[in-house]
DNA sequence: ACCTGAACACCGTTCAAGT
DNA sequence: ACCTGAACACCGTTCAAGT
């Protein structure tokens, strides 16, 4: 049976996938690190010790997050078929399906940046940048996974002549901007599930048409 | 010099206050009852007889936001001239600056809808909406404002034939999403400052394109 | 009508100590 | 190398009691 077997094994999985389905299921709030430890069967400090802080298992939640993000998005693009259309408003409706679901996770995705500078306005070595700062670098690599992949579908759109000719990064910025706005408007509930469907059509509509 | 005058005369709209500038300068996580009282000069239960809960004065700070938005985009509006796509690039503008000066407020204003229902997920009566609650009423009236002044923008530019024809209201619904998600990659520290500009004149030139 | 202050059940974080 | 458990300083919320 084994009350307790080796040092519990993988803690740091076991609790990051607990919270992944408390994130779901319940929301950030509910999120926290000693209620993971219990569920984990560990004592309320264990997580320290792959965890420094409650922000770092966020920011790794957020990392996952967006390595899942991108890769549901391409995805949905390889299997749309060739119309290009089509493969945007694949991108589109993955996009949409990642916050419906994942409403919570992607908030947190696309939040931070606010939080941790509090601690630093006294610190003198840290003051030019306390209301500036950057996700954590982790994060950051894993986010750009998402403007890679968009930045293809981009490329491609311009390849075949279906998207504008120009700088491919302010293009893919913006459709970027799009999507995480559409997915902004329905984790806060302003959008139908009945709406959706508008919504992302006139998105891969409006981005292909020519400029007058 | 009355230590303690009436019963502090509006402690409501001093909690406010506060709340405000506490969430702009040290982020959400900061904002704590206990600490607003505090700096109230009240007993930490006071604030209870002004807000049920800590939601109750989030959900208040993210009506004033919303009405404070759509003030803000419709007087960059009506500030910008006659030419209609100047006019989009103002309301673009606009957004943006109000992402900038507080992002952690806009963060509150598009976020919600996860945390309450946890609560009520074991209540049978509440059990149909668990999943998929809406903002307060307050919060949404204030946040219908915003889609009112978008809305107006939009019909305008029909009228002027600068935008394509077509459900005024299916367009209004993707102008806000692409402000939004703007402004969400903004606060997220996903755009640079140097890039806000080139994007705000791709929205402007995007939306004003024609069908092909 | 508005506020106080004790009480309760939670947190995150730290750190000596164990295995 | 990993985990425990006490300790500390905070929370939000509740509620009898005061003015």
């Amino acid at each position: 049976m084994a009350d307790r077997p080796y040092h519990h094994g993988n803690l740091r999985a076991a609790l990051l996938g607990e919270a992944e389905r408390t994130l779901r299921e319940q929301g950030i709030d509910a999120l926290s690190l000693r209620d993971l430890a219990r569920q984990a069967g560990v004592s309320h400090g264990a997580p320290r010790r792959h965890f420094e802080d409650r922000q770092a298992l966020l920011d790794a939640l957020a990392e996952a997050g967006f390595n899942r993000l991108a890769d549901e998005v391409r995805a949905a693009i390889d299997g749309a078929g060739e119309d290009y259309q089509a493969r945007l408003r694949a991108a589109a409706a993955a996009y949409v399906r990642f916050a419906t679901r994942d409403a919570a996770l992607l908030e947190l995705m696309f939040g931070a940046k606010n939080a941790k500078n509090a601690k630093n306005a006294n610190n003198a070595e840290n003051a030019n940048n306390a209301e500036n700062a950057e996700p954590s670098g982790a994060v950051r690599a894993a986010s750009e996974r998402l403007f890679t992949t968009v930045g293809d579908l981009i490329r491609q759109g311009q390849q075949d002549g279906q998207l504008p000719p120009g700088d491919p990064g302010r293009l893919r910025l913006l459709l970027v901007a799009t999507l995480q706005g559409i997915a902004s408007l329905v984790t806060s509930g302003r959008v139908q599930d009945s709406q959706v469907d508008a919504l992302v059509a006139d998105t891969a509509a409006l981005f292909t048409r020519s400029p007058r």
